[in-house]
DNA sequence: GGTTTGTTATTTGTTGACAATTTTTCGGCT
DNA sequence: AGCCGAAAAATTGTCAACAAATAACAAACC
């Protein structure tokens, strides 16, 4: 008795009710208006972690009907949803091929840090010349806490990353160019991805690298105090060249040590 | 006797048959294979030229409907051309509201040339340290266009621009790194899009203009064979800021004259 | 008269079905 | 046995209709 479309439409009810896979806060059904963000975004958000968490290795494909199902909704959304993780890099949309997580060129990750430290150091160059009175006092703190955590080695990797990633999205932003924030925070997002690629220790954060870090930024505020902008850009793209370079040598590093293990 | 759906299908079926705003060689039902390009992506490009020639004002809704039966498609395929448009920079699509026609910004334009102004700076420094001997041969007939063009005076502005663009564009592929490349790209689409607005006579290219540019050129030229990364970099970079600010200036030249008008 | 609220109309979001294309599989051939 | 070709399955592209949300408008209230 049962038709063809019955059993779909009882498979979003259950996803609905059954809060498991369901999107996120949709849920019991008694919440009705506040979802804000649109349901594509709500789904991109949920793959993008998914993909950053290595759920679904690079070169995947991604199955409309598949993932639809398993989201509860139609293939419209998440087909959108494809549409906004190829703008943020994740995923790669071939015409009549449908959409694969982006493969992982390691030759592509030194390219991408080089990218930003340039960018970096626009910005850095930039914001020294706005010569915003907000920026100081803004960036005294992450600073002085990058300061500590290379002193006393008691914030974890992570935190420390992002504490880093802070302070560079405040040069961004007071450098007062749009099309430079815009652009860097894609990079960033890209750029992130691939470092928290699996089990890649992440832990580029060796003492030694956080106290030239830490120096690094204290040039960079002392070049912005004195207005210096040449210096500022100078100082920061060195910082970004220099954290690529120490992560593409502990990638080389840790690598050897896998193909040694063998 | 006409029910509704009838005159949507007339339409199409007219639109189809008459050539006349139809996307392109969809056409008389006959030819059936060999589009090559996705309905969605050749909207998106007839949609994206209709808006630099003007025949939409930054901030002008696009509404889907309305475009869908101009183009004789369903709402789906538009709807992807949005998020294509989205992505070349040409639209804005808020989530409840619509697509609009990205604002023009002036301040903006200045931002996104000192962007590219860097990048293509590495651009130059990377593809000096990959020291690709394909590069210079290249390289060596549009530069030679260049400096014709600036003794003679006898390139049209637009096909100077062309040209220019065609050696920036060798200058990124041969650096070896395909984000820098494709961020090069995204914010050259943007910059032409913004600077072959309306009635902006994008004639900037006077020839003292030219010869400086010609200079530079020569100058890139010789770092890139005598494999001066360094000063590559900066000459890449300083042919770009100049190019920046000379275009700055006659855009304010123009807005006075403009103002003095009235 | 101005503000607010209820109603209507337009526009986007979503859905399920159909069509076109691609990928896979199976059979026949060299 | 390996390779090429054709049918079948699977997957994406497109469409038209429905639902929800927003914007515009009108009327009533303060």
């Amino acid at each position: 008795m049962d038709d063809q479309p019955a059993d779909k439409a009882d498979a979003r009810a259950a996803a609905r009710s059954s809060g498991a896979p369901a999107v996120s806060p949709a849920a019991t059904e008694g919440t009705p208006p506040i979802c804000s963000l649109t349901l594509p975004q709500q789904i991109a958000d949920h793959l993008g972690h998914r993909i950053m968490n290595g759920d679904y290795a690079p070169g995947a494909r991604l199955k409309e009907e598949e993932l639809a199902e398993s989201y509860a909704v139609s293939r419209g959304p998440v087909r959108e949803a494809f549409r906004l993780l190829e703008r943020r890099g994740f995923v790669e949309i071939v015409p009549r091929h449908g959409a694969r997580v982006r493969e992982f060129d390691p030759a592509d990750l030194a390219s991408l840090f080089s990218v930003r430290a340039v960018l970096l150091g626009l910005a850095a160059r930039q914001a020294t010349e706005q010569a915003n009175p907000q920026l100081l006092p803004l960036l005294a703190e992450p600073v002085a806490r990058l300061r500590q955590s290379a002193e006393r080695m008691d914030i974890a990797p992570r935190e420390h990353a992002r504490i880093a990633g802070e302070a560079q999205h405040l040069i961004a932003r007071f450098s007062g160019n749009k099309p430079l924030l815009r652009t860097i925070e894609e990079l960033t997002s890209r750029a992130l991805w691939r470092m928290a690629w699996r089990d890649t220790p992440l832990d580029f954060t060796t003492r030694a690298r956080r106290q030239a870090s830490a120096k690094y930024w204290g040039d960079l505020v002392r070049a912005i105090k004195a207005g210096d902008a040449a210096r500022a850009e100078h100082v920061a793209r060195s910082l970004q060249e220099a954290s690529r370079d120490h992560m593409i040598a502990a990638m080389a590093a840790h690598r050897a040590m896998s193909v040694a293990a063998d």
